[in-house]
Order: structure tokens, then sequence, then C-alpha cells
DNA sequence: CAGCTTATACTCACTGAGTGACTATTCCGT
DNA sequence: ACGGAATAGTCACTCAGTGAGTATAAGCTG
């Protein structure tokens, strides 16, 4: 059996969601698409130009996008990216699943399906992100208790463990105001 | 001019100095040093084996260890590690820079390198912590500024800025405890 | 108007992170 | 006696991420 992707890495998070979330609203090259992706979505992404290429290319590879080349007179030509159908369900499907409760996820991956449910509305943001934040507060259930199981003598593990659960807090609370943020429109 | 690879790649966290640090302790071979890691540091970094002794390749081959293979009756046979004087100087040098500031690099790296100086002498370790928090304190300064100056339309890299700044002030509280806990002995 | 930078648009080759499957042998419990 | 853990390591792979390179036209500067 082969074990689906997203099990597999559960960290290595990349703007690969965000950049078919931006195909989405409107087809477009890769070089725009870089663009929109500083712009709209600098503070939480920071790929390179050569990285955002890397993914649609992948993207395209797996028949997630298609791409067609628009020659263009005075100018290098360009390829144009439209959603597939497999795109557009692989895009639905990760709009409606909570991100792995880690800081990183949260603060990546979370944000970006906030920004393009939000843009859909902002009722379904809303919910997303108190969906979201059942995830990391049984989470945190969990690993305080794993902590409280582990070996005292296991000194810097536990400290470890400490401050896990001290992000993952303050991420809860954070994830609480954005509700309210986005439930009384500013 | 080469930029170096510490600049490089911020990010991009491994295990790679805390498996410079285990073998400075005591030579092993890879197997016995994926162990360590897990019993010692395994709430702190989660490596495959595969990818432990992948860093231990790198690393020979970028000439910080030095393997030499051991013939075993009635075992496989196996390499055992020990520093280079290289290898020595590098981990001499990560063991006092401060991580970059971000939660991850605070979780991992600096975690690390709080380890391993706390076995040689508790009071580096309160050193290497305060100066961590006096990293950490003054980029969250400069987070705070820059959050001020986004574009207040720009709403969804104004929450992830807030979301960075939250986790960097509960990481400084955390960084503090850390100096009290290791300050008086429990 | 020659010459410089900047913007458009993409390609390539690379290092490094991280995983899973595989090979072999020995010891231990049932 | 026999299956499964433990010991010890290799291999081939995908994905993350960077920097340098290619090519052309628009804009501006002295």
């Amino acid at each position: 059996m082969t074990i689906p992707y997203e099990s597999r890495r559960a960290s290595g998070l990349s703007p690969e969601f965000a950049l078919l979330g931006l195909v989405e609203i409107e087809p477009a090259h890769g070089y725009e698409l870089h663009q929109k992706l500083h712009q709209q979505l600098g503070e939480i992404w920071r790929a390179s130009r050569s990285q955002t290429y890397n993914i649609l290319a992948r993207l395209e590879e797996q028949g997630y996008i298609r791409g067609r080349t628009e020659a263009q007179a005075n100018r290098p030509s360009r390829r144009r990216f439209e959603l597939t159908s497999a795109g557009r369900q692989r895009l639905e499907e990760w709009l409606i699943t909570p991100s792995t409760p880690s800081a990183h996820a949260i603060r990546v991956d979370f944000m970006s399906r906030l920004y393009f449910l939000y843009q859909r509305d902002p009722q379904a943001a809303l919910t997303a992100a108190s969906r979201q934040a059942e995830v990391v507060a049984s989470h945190l259930e969990e690993l305080k208790q794993r902590q409280a199981a582990l070996d005292p003598q296991m000194r810097f593990n536990r400290l470890g463990a400490g401050l896990r659960i001290r992000q993952l807090t303050s991420l809860l609370d954070w994830l609480r105001e954005v509700g309210h943020e986005i439930g009384n429109g500013t």
C-alpha cells in the first residue's frame, strides 16, 4: 500500500496549495503567481522565484494544473497555468482539512487556507478557525499528558516539550482571537 | 564571493551539530549515535535512521568527522566516528553562536546547544540562554516595527506577522524561565 | 542617444531534508 | 524450532530551497 503524501510529510510545508488557490482565483503564469504570492502572502511564504517555478512544474507533472505556452511579441513567451479538475478537487479538500497542530503549520498552512476561505466567504473562514482551534486544543492536551509522563531525569527533553506546550498555548489564544477579528469585520 | 552556508540557510535545521556534539563526548558508530539522539534528545529531533546516516556521511565528506571501519565477529561491521580538528572547531563555534530568532530554531538548535553546554558547565548554559534571549528580544522589536509599518489592507499579512510576534513573545518568556531553572539547579 | 538599471519570464544544476525499502546476522522468548 | 526484535548499514528516491544564468525590452540618466 502506498502511504499518501500528506501523512508521509506532515511538516515540510511549501506554498503548493497557496499556488493552487491563486491559480483558481485567476489563471496566471509563473512570474505573476510569484509576485502575487509575495504581495498578498509575503509575510507567510518566502519562496524564491525558482522555488515557485519548481512547485508549478511539480504540480503540472502531477496533473493538478495545466500550462499552455503563450508566445508574446517583444517579450519572452510564457506559460499560463489553470487548474485541472484534479487540482480543483485537491484544493477543495485542502480547504476543509485542518492543518497539523504545529506552530509552523498554523502560521503558513492554516493562514493560507484562511486567506482563501475568507475571500470566498468570511463565515467559512470562521468555521475553519474554530475547527482548527479544536484540533490544536486536543493536541495540546495530548502533549501535556506526554510531558507529565516523561522521565524527569531527561531534563532537556522535558524542557523541549515544555516549549512546545507554551507555543501551542499561545497559538491557541491567537486562533481564538482570529476568530473574533473575523467575526466582527476588523 | 561565496556566501557562507549558515546565512544561506538560516532555516533548514538538522541534527548535524547534535551529532557532532555526541561524537565529541564519545566516539561512536552510526547506530549508536542514532539511539543516543533518540534517548537523549528525542523530544527535540526526530531523525530517522537513514537521515542520521545521511548526515554522518555528509559530515565525513566535509571533513568534520572521520570514520574507521571495525570488523566484528558475528556482527555486521561498523564505522566508528570521531571528531577531526575541523569538526571540533565547527562544534565550538556553534556552541557560542546564538540561534536565529525563530521558534523552530530555538526549539531545536538552541535546545541542543543548551544540552551540550550544560553538560560541560551549567554556568555556560546560563550565559548562552541570556545571550539568546537578547537576540530574540531585539528581533521581536524589529518585527513589531515591521508590523506597524505593514499596509493595514494586507490583513492576512498582518495576522501572520501578529502570530509571529506572539510566538516570539512566549518564546522569550520561556527562555527567561529556562535561565531561572538552570540557575537554581532544578 | 549611449549606456545603465530594472522588469519580465523562465531554465538549470546544485545541496540538503527526509523517507521507505532492502540486506544480513544474531539473540531471545515461547 | 522458529518468528521476531535488535544490531548495523546501504540505496534510491522525492521534495525544499538557492544561486547563477539566459534573453529581451522599457525606462531613465547624464
